[in-house]
DNA sequence: CCTACCGATCGGTAGG
DNA sequence: CCTACCGATCGGTAGG
C-alpha cells in the first residue's frame, strides 16, 4: 500500500517550523524544539537546511514571492483602481486562508533574518507597499477614490488585512467569499449607511 | 544646579526594555543588552526588577489599563456609536503618539507572558474587544452603522489603527489630528468618493 | 539519520 | 551597584 506521495522531510520540517516560529516565535524556537516536532534529533535538521536561518529565509522570501506574483497579475488588468483594489484584497485573503502559519511567520518574524537578507526582504517589501500605493494614487487621480494622504490609506488598506492570520487561528468558520466581500464593503464604502 | 527630577532608574530601565522589546524581540533581548543600554551590569536589573518576564508584565498590563481606561470614558459618554468609534480611533492614536516603544511591545510581546499573567492578560483584552464590539453592534441595531459582520469590522478597525507603531517609527511628520481625520474618514465612509 | 560533543550565552543567585 | 559564579540551554560540528 503506497501513501499518497506526501511531503518529503524537507517540507515536513519547514511547515513544523513555520508553526513553532508562529506560535512561540523565531527566537524563542529552538533547533531541539523543531526536530522534536518531526521526530528527529537536532543534528540532523542540519542534512536539510544550513542553519536556523536558512529556514525563516525560505519562509520569508517565497511568502514574498507570492504576493508579488499576485500583485504583477493585478497590474496586468485593465481593471479600475477601484477593481484593483478589491482583487487585491481578495489576493491577502486568499493567501491567508490556504498557507494560515507560513504567513504569520513571514509576517512576523522576517526581522530575525541576518544581513545581507534583511535588507534584501526590506527592500522587495517596500516595492510591494509602493506598487500597491501607486494603484490607489491612480484612483485617486482619476476621481474613483476620495482624495487623502495615500500613505495612510495605504497602511490602512494593509494592516486592515493583517488581522485575519490571527482570526483564522482561532477556528472561526467564515467562508473567504463572505470575508472579502464585508471586508471589501468596509473599506470601500465605510462602516456608516 | 538640579536637574528636572527625571525619571527614576526603574523607569530608565523600563523605557530602554521596551525599546529593545520593540526593536528585538522579548526572546531575543538578554538582560545583558538591557543592562548594557541602561550603563548597570545585568545582575544589578534584579535590585529593580524580579525577573526579565518582570519587566514585560508591566509594560503590558500597565498598557492595557490605558486602554481600558479610555473605553470607559467612551462608554460614559452620551455619544452616538459614531461619535464612540471616532472617540476610540483617537483613543488609540493617542495612545500611540504619547508613548509608542511601550505599546509596540505591548502588542507585539505580550504572548511571552507565563501563566497566570498569560491567561490573565488575554481575559483583559477579550474584554476590551468584546466592549468595542458591543459598540459597533448598537451602531448597527440602531441603523447608524452598515450592517455586516460585527467580528469583521471590529477586528479590521482594531488592526486598522495597528499599522501606526511601525508607522510613527519610522519618523513620519505627521500630526496626531491629520491621521484621525483620515483615518476616520476612510474607516466610516470608505475609499471609494 | 545518530551519538557525542563544543564554546558561547542565557537568566538568575550569593555575598558583599 | 559590583564581582564571581551557577546550571541549563543554545546553534552548530565531527565523524560515522
Amino acid at each position: 500500500m503506497t501513501m499518497p506521495e506526501p511531503k518529503s522531510k524537507r517540507d515536513e520540517i519547514r511547515e513544523a517550523a513555520a508553526r513553532l516560529f508562529r506560535d512561540k516565535g523565531y527566537a524563542a524556537t529552538s533547533m531541539r524544539d523543531l526536530a522534536g516536532a518531526v521526530d528527529i534529533k537536532a543534528s540532523s535538521l542540519y542534512n536539510h537546511f544550513d542553519s536556523k536561518e536558512d529556514i525563516l529565509r525560505q519562509i520569508c522570501f517565497d511568502n514574498a514571492q507570492r504576493f508579488l506574483a499576485g500583485l504583477q497579475e493585478v497590474e496586468n488588468s485593465a481593471d479600475s483602481a477601484t477593481e484593483k483594489l478589491r482583487a487585491l484584497i481578495g489576493l491577502h485573503i486568499q493567501i491567508a486562508t490556504e498557507d494560515l502559519t507560513s504567513i504569520t511567520a513571514f509576517n512576523d518574524e522576517w526581522r530575525h533574518l541576518n544581513e545581507p537578507y534583511l535588507s534584501e526582504f526590506k527592500t522587495i517589501r517596500r516595492d510591494y507597499e509602493r506598487r500597491f500605493q501607486s494603484i490607489i494614487e491612480d484612483g485617486m487621480n482619476k476621481g474613483e477614490l476620495r482624495s487623502m494622504d495615500s500613505h495612510i490609506a495605504t497602511y490602512t488598506l494593509f494592516s486592515s488585512m493583517r488581522w485575519l492570520y490571527d482570526w483564522y487561528k482561532s477556528g472561526k468558520r467564515i467562508s473567504a467569499d463572505e470575508l472579502q466581500r464585508d471586508i471589501s464593503a468596509l473599506l470601500m464604502n465605510g462602516l456608516s449607511v
